[in-house]
DNA sequence: AACGGCGGTTAAGTTTCTGTTAAGCCGTTG
DNA sequence: CAACGGCTTAACAGAAACTTAACCGCCGTT
């Protein structure tokens, strides 16, 4: 599944670069040269947006302080020649996610996307989502599919903690340390066998849980 | 992944206008009615500490030292009422912190708590980057033009190494000793090997990893 | 033109890591 | 007391990674 950027930039020439960029980077990108443009353009496919802070008309940031009365909670990345600490302010005040500086290197901006993107992702709620399974921090519940499947309180302290962490990858001594509380003295292989017994009950959904020689375990939602 | 805030302020009112505007704003947070309560619900997931310095019992700034003194560097955002004790903040402000005078606008103090993470974000990112090659040294990833590649551990070691220590030139023996910390008696052509493992991951971008006879290896990006 | 030093690559052997099953231990429950 | 479930360790086959050795090619020197 393709994320789609707006891009919202009168420099036709900058909009040209982004959008090559972007594009070779796999995303799906729209483009608008002005606030009013972009503000049509908007739909809820569109998953970010860069948003230029000077725009002929309506400025980047009243763009911003538009979509967010309309209760848009999308994230913008700000692009701004200025370096100074009054855009940075205002940006940030105007709800926006981040906030790149030109001129950029085109390294740092995908990099920033691919943060912003994936923060976005991640949900505040107890509830917490990777693929078709869920977990209910609170109610200390886990959901396959919508149904709920049962785990010991070893397995789901594990399944909790990388379905939190989702995406980075953590040795059996990293999970042994975050988890292990009491009794940080044991062995390795015990996280195998929780890790073999979650995945047993992951059913069809086994490949969330992948594990990476040299660098552990990961919950990780693909494609 | 959502920023977490605690806030500590007995003014119920005031508490819970704060926790509706850092939630809207997409912040996660935590509330304490008492410095003591406060310190009984810190963690590590929380990045940043709202503190009003008018507390029942221990002081806000009292809080602030104990804090520091157990070596936590979290970054703390003072509430003060206006028209005391400015040269006292001033001292404690060094070093990540912010005070803010009420009564303040919601606008100012999401600028001042988007400055202050930032800030305190970016003095210690785990981001480097190398031309269009990104290593996130947190999450232990490396990104090509955005994509995440993928890299055994010994291979990340090495151009984690390099791109941490962009354009100098090491050796294959200093490349052992910073990085086979348990064999320091491998046979230098093993750093060969791998570095042609990445050089073939670093597809178009070979050319970042250079080589120089009698200066052995270095990560560069030029032009 | 032959040689030797050096870097790059390939292929193989060896080691380490992973997935799984089985079994022992312990506290709880009936 | 026996049965049970959960946690932990042990053991082993298969997979992945690491290391070594050997070979190829380049380049400067003789």
């Amino acid at each position: 599944m393709m994320e789609e950027i707006l891009i919202i930039e009168d420099d036709a020439d900058l909009r040209e670069i982004l959008k090559f960029s972007l594009e070779r980077a796999g995303y799906k990108t729209y483009e608008a040269e002005s606030a009013e443009n972009g503000l049509e353009m908007m739909n809820d496919r569109i998953r970010l947006i860069l948003l230029d802070v000077m725009l002929p008309g309506m400025s980047g940031y009243e763009l911003a302080g538009v979509l967010r009365e309309k209760g848009c909670k999308m994230p913008i990345i700000f692009l701004t020649a200025r370096s100074s600490e009054e855009d940075l302010l205002s940006g940030f005040a105007s709800g926006g996610d981040d906030y790149v500086a030109k001129p950029f290197s085109t390294a740092e901006l995908l990099a920033r996307i691919g943060a912003v993107l994936k923060r976005s992702a991640s949900s505040c709620t107890g509830l917490v989502h990777c693929g078709l399974l869920s977990v209910d921090l609170d109610a200390e519940k886990v959901f396959l599919e919508g149904n709920e499947v049962l785990f010991s309180r070893k397995e789901y302290e594990i399944l909790a903690f990388l379905i939190q962490n989702q995406g980075i990858f953590f040795t059996r001594s990293q999970i042994i340390k975050a988890l292990w509380l009491d009794a940080p003295f044991v062995i390795d292989r015990t996280v195998d066998v929780h890790i073999a017994h979650i995945r047993s009950k992951l059913a069809d959904h086994k490949g969330l849980l992948v594990s990476r020689v040299g660098f552990g375990y990961s919950l990780k939602y693909e494609q």
